[in-house]
DNA sequence: AATAGTTTTGCAAATGTTTTCATAAAATTA
DNA sequence: TAATTTTATGAAAACATTTGCAAAACTATT
């Protein structure tokens, strides 16, 4: 019985096929309740039939949503990114959005092409990932009077809409449990500050509560190494091997903390009894490491949840006034660290 | 001298800004060398002040293409779709396509859902993981006469075209190298194979070697765990913990066997001194693990990006036969695999 | 059976673009 | 200078829908 699926399938197909006008077809899809349920079976029939597909497309055009969210992050390819991401999608889809997802690979120039790629296809709404971006990517969205919010971090100044935590607070936390443990020589293992707003955030409250400690961080007690967990743990065996190592390593993240756990276990040095590591993020293998990690949980389902559910809000209603949610990040100590 | 953007700015708008008609800016984007020089920079300047952006919803009902993939994924929380759909969309977004992502949790009625979803947006062509789909996927699929590919598995028979390598070898080439290595005794740590063909053929293949080596893999060698490192650390410890434990573990996939190591490392079990683990997949940070964690080798990034390379051919070219394409797993023999 | 009210339907206009066709203007050739 | 070719532009039709409006078909009420 299934034939007729050459050459394509419209509307009015449907409506000759079930003796109608193309109109009431239309409104068995949009205003069921106004059409006779009589009616509404035959034409039910007739899509079933034909393998009709409405054209999201032809009903964008006329001012309907297009029920489409973009989505725009550095890369997926990290883990956290990557748990924010499913949040995020999960919830949006439960409602009935579809993800139109692109990345930049970090590169602002790339953003801004890719917004506008985004508004091309009449997206409803948009969430970008953190709060750095382009002039020109401002100008652009808040041209276009669309919802947009910013996920991952806060800031009680955002220029947009923002669900996520505060890096600052992150960083301080992390430094102020090593602390707490008497830790007074403490290194720090972070990526390129440079054009990362998280990481720099992060190591910026480091800073600041070891000062307040009286502890000074010498560029000698730095390293950066990009997020990897090799290259992590290439850094953190030079660090090891020196004589005059710090009691305790805070990593700018979770994928850093891992590499300098292997570090560690491939040199034979006990964590933590020979050295603390704290790492930043909660990942979702962290807790089950071996020893598990200690580090300061940022709630990246939570966040995209959060944000998913903000969007469909801003896209429902029609007020675009700046709104800004923040997550707590939390202290997760496990075994990594101790007592000096 | 940004103004002008209450309501919306359309072709007509910017056409009546620059004193020429619609059809030329219209053909300024689409046929620029058909138009005058002049009048291109007058119409772009018109663009640029107006903050015009094409509407490729009323593009895409020219029968032009809308220039987004559909791409369907479980979830993209694994460690191996992330990567996947990383490589996937990068290579897409290179020549201009915009994902439309979607996921479904392992539900194929929701897939079929989804798909149709997709269909509505007209997306050019669509990317499934697998080839384990609902029969009303396929056939919904066939009627469309859409571009499909299937990324992840490769079958010759497969129904759809498809990109991917053969899970069975993959299996086979595991067990394989610990029967190389001289284990007879071996256990087998999977997730479940209900509704997984990945993990089935894997497992069969596994099973097969076996056999013809005259071991058999009983009831009693064979566990069953989600994807999940701390799931299978917990299984892991019982396995090891039972007196007459196997002299080598295969594992269902890298994550399993990470679980697994951390199991052994907090027993005091040494890997591979006591006994060996082998893991399927090669995951981002299995080469980094400590032991380094053998496995075989599943090419995430290449399948994407040929997955991505042959969509993008479907699309332009007109020929929709199907078209397979295979990529081998690869041995990779690390660390935790010794000789017994 | 006539009237008023309600429900259901179709017509036609509108949406934002592309494209075909025709025409005007400019450039080339004889 | 006229005839021909080339280049540049606009008018209008087409694309697949939705929707406001009005007509038609029912129901209910007298």
């Amino acid at each position: 019985m299934v034939k007729k699926h050459q050459s394509k399938v419209d509307i009015t197909t449907v409506a000759r096929a079930a003796k109608v006008s193309a109109s009431t077809v239309s409104r068995t899809f949009n205003h069921p309740d106004l059409v006779n349920p009589a009616t509404r079976k035959k034409i039910d029939r007739a899509v079933r039939r034909l393998g009709y597909i409405r054209n999201r497309a032809a009903q964008a055009m006329h001012g309907k949503r297009s029920g489409t969210v973009g989505l725009v992050v550095p890369t997926i390819d990290h883990a956290i990114f990557a748990e924010l991401v499913q949040s995020f999608s999960e919830k949006l889809e439960s409602v009935g959005f579809t993800i139109l997802m692109t990345s930049h690979g970090y590169d602002l120039e790339r953003e801004y092409a890719v917004v506008r790629k985004l508004l091309e296809h009449r997206v409803d709404g948009i969430a970008l990932i953190g709060l750095e971006h382009s002039e020109e990517t401002f100008l652009l969205l808040k041209q276009q009077k669309l919802p947009v919010v910013a996920v991952w971090n806060y800031n009680e100044r955002s220029r947009i809409s923002c669900v996520g935590t505060q890096n600052l607070l992150a960083g301080r936390m992390g430094a102020q449990h090593l602390l707490d443990l008497g830790h007074r020589d403490v290194g720090a293992v972070f990526p390129d500050t440079q054009g990362n707003d998280r990481s720099f955030d992060r190591l910026r409250g480091a800073k600041e509560v070891l000062a307040t400690a009286g502890i000074s961080l010498p560029p000698s007690r730095q390293w950066m190494t990009p997020y990897s967990v090799s290259q992590a743990k290439a850094v953190c065996l030079e660090i090891l091997s020196q004589k005059d190592r710090p009691s305790a390593l805070l990593c700018g993240n979770d994928v850093i903390a891992q590499g300098c756990l292997y570090a560690a276990m491939q040199m034979g040095v006990r964590v933590p009894g020979d050295i603390s590591v704290m790492g930043i993020g909660d990942f979702k293998g962290s807790k089950d490491m071996e020893p598990a990690l200690s580090t300061v949980r940022l709630p990246a389902r939570t966040i995209g949840g959060q944000a998913a559910d903000l969007i469909v809000r801003l896209i429902a209603g029609d007020s675009l006034d700046i709104s800004r949610e923040e997550l707590q990040p939390e202290l997760v100590a496990r075994v990594t660290t101790a007592q000096i």
